[in-house]
DNA sequence: ATATAACCGAGACGGTACGTCCAGTCTTAAT
DNA sequence: ATTAAGACTGGACGTACCGTCTCGGTTATAT
């Protein structure tokens, strides 16, 4: 380090928005490059030219780091799509959690994430308070909306429903870790559509 | 150390079976205790009255003795029922799994091991083949029993089925954390054998 | 450790002193009270109330602690005499040596080194050059002292008639283990004396 | 290891020669090779093809092994030579001395074990009467001949001139580590003859 | 302008657990 | 009776991070 470059050392309106953004992208790549176990406060600090204290004044450990750093990211890449239509937005957003679950890096975070709320109970309830419940907010939006056009009827239980659309991509993603492709997000749209359209027609002939 | 009681110090005929059920045993009790990061190998060692080393003869890592636990466990707990009636059977064993995942160590130690393999995709590779695998075979007995008594139409996706219908229970547990109970998985199983009666048309006509 | 008294933990003025003394002493009181095999960096540590990292990240190892034991406590413990006259400075410095050499706790750490010397020619090597070259000029000053003073020819081999006198005290010392006295030391002098007077013709007259 | 050749597994006549002599040479092997560190009991078994406990049975531990090691090859070694002429065998015997000690695989074997005495007290004391006793035995050989010869005065203490001669050899080889010339050792001879020649004679003319 | 407060870097500290190596003991089956 | 094989207890090794602490320096604001 010898550059004789101007840096930051502190001043007191607050903290340092550089050292913040540094940290949570060295995060961000050290779990990207090394994998979660690669991941420590120290390895952070380095990575992000910033004193290992500095780290632990404003987040309580790398799990606290990523979560940041997960939301962030994730708002933008699952906003759910809006055509109108159930029929066209169900599979289109069921794909898209598809792809981002099990092919980027966000993926990657919000999965290691998942994994170290089972290890630490209070971790979980706190990550789940701050951002999964957002999750599964937006993971219901289509069906909402969808009722709110008319097109699912008003008693339909849209939390129950969600589960069954999206617990599926869930189990394979963290559980049996085996590729989702189109076809498979489409066959759950197309059934999930097929069966709440026949139930409320004259469904059993006895 | 000047007691005279006999030990079991070793000899030719290979591993010593008081060893490694109590190291199983001892991380048993250390993740139910104090959680996964509670246990350690030298705690295990430590508790299981056995030498380090002996631990890391027989086992790479605490995944691997969890692992070694949890199968010697799982296979009892999770035996799926045969009334010889899918209508039964089904919302008998997808309670049952709940149950299992929720509410019993076992359950624990086999969140902890899914959380493992998000943070460390060789052992993830390593437990699905190991035990994940046979797990799967196991959540589709009900189906598959159901297609060879002709229940169900020989053509169906039974694997694909059968993730619609653990897939949301995995969800809670690994995701949402929410509690299931018996009404949840019900009305799992009915819909499920609703839907596929259905399908094939006017099928049982009473 | 709700303890609130006062201690040091790191700070950027560089190492902490009372530190070093500390593990310094319980190297000492360790090789004294269990011997060589008994000094251990772990029980370093504990003795000096210290994390064992803070000892590795000063030493490289049991040894290059006791060497830094020995700078401190060798060099007032074996500062030769200098009456003035040859005739007194050179039996009380061989005594003093076999002294220090044979009973003192100094001796032992010494003895030690030597021995470690010899295991691992990597250590003798900066052992020496940290350590033994100041002691063989130590040993050499008394003759020197002379030489300046014309006690002695000028001519004399001052080496070589050093490792004559000390090189059978080190030997008794390291190889025979057996006690020397002061008549033994006393007469190592005198001959010398005697010898080197008579070599240059009819010395001393007076 | 797949080798179906016969191999020694114990008889009831007693110790297998052939284990002990491979004993011996890999000890031997493997201190010349990787120091005195490198030598293990587990390494010394593996090396020789032995089961670890056969060298236990036979010997304490590694240091045992090296004394006979050291035993078999040191007294052939290092015979004074006998040429019924002190100021021969005197200044050939120093200069064999010098040699083993500082330049042969023995001489290592030698400085291990003198290394370990200081280490290891109790050893220290069956080492010196088991080998180091004998050893001086052999140094002292050359004056004593002499003094049957009658080269030498009856009354000369042979054991404190012995001391003189090797002292510093030792001294060298042990302390300073420098290497001994054939004209360091001639000169100590020589020097000696002189002293002990001229002192019985009309020494002091004053 | 000058202090002062809030932040920053650097890095030493007491700890815990890691995974490895070797010591020395014990048991067994084969010779 | 001795051997090879090898599992066992136990302890130290040297390393990696943890989370805490102290210090000296930087800089905007409040005096």
């Amino acid at each position: 380090m010898t550059d004789t470059e101007r840096r930051h050392h502190g001043n007191r309106h607050g903290r340092s928005e550089a050292a913040r953004q540094a940290v949570l992208q060295a995060a961000d790549d050290l779990l990207a490059e090394k994998g979660f176990a690669g991941v420590t406060m120290e390895g952070i600090a380095a990575r992000a030219g910033v004193a290992k204290q500095t780290v632990y004044r404003w987040w309580s450990g790398k799990t606290a780091v990523l979560v940041d750093a997960l939301v962030e990211d994730l708002a933008e890449d699952l906003t759910p799509p809006d055509h109108g239509r159930l029929a066209l937005d169900l599979p289109a957003y069921l794909a898209q959690l598809a792809h981002v679950l099990s092919a980027t890096d966000t993926g990657a975070v919000f999965k290691a994430l998942i994994a170290q709320a089972q290890h630490d109970p209070a971790f979980g309830a706190g990550f789940r308070a701050r951002y999964l419940d957002e999750q599964r907010r937006r993971d219901r939006l289509p069906l909402e909306r969808a009722v709110a056009r008319g097109e699912l009827p008003a008693g339909i239980d849209v939390a129950a429903e969600t589960d069954r659309l999206v617990g599926p991509l869930y189990y394979r993603v963290l559980v049996t870790d085996e590729p989702i492709g189109r076809d498979y997000t489409d066959r759950l749209a197309h059934d999930f559509l097929d069966r709440v359209l026949h139930e409320r027609g004259p469904a059993a002939p006895g």
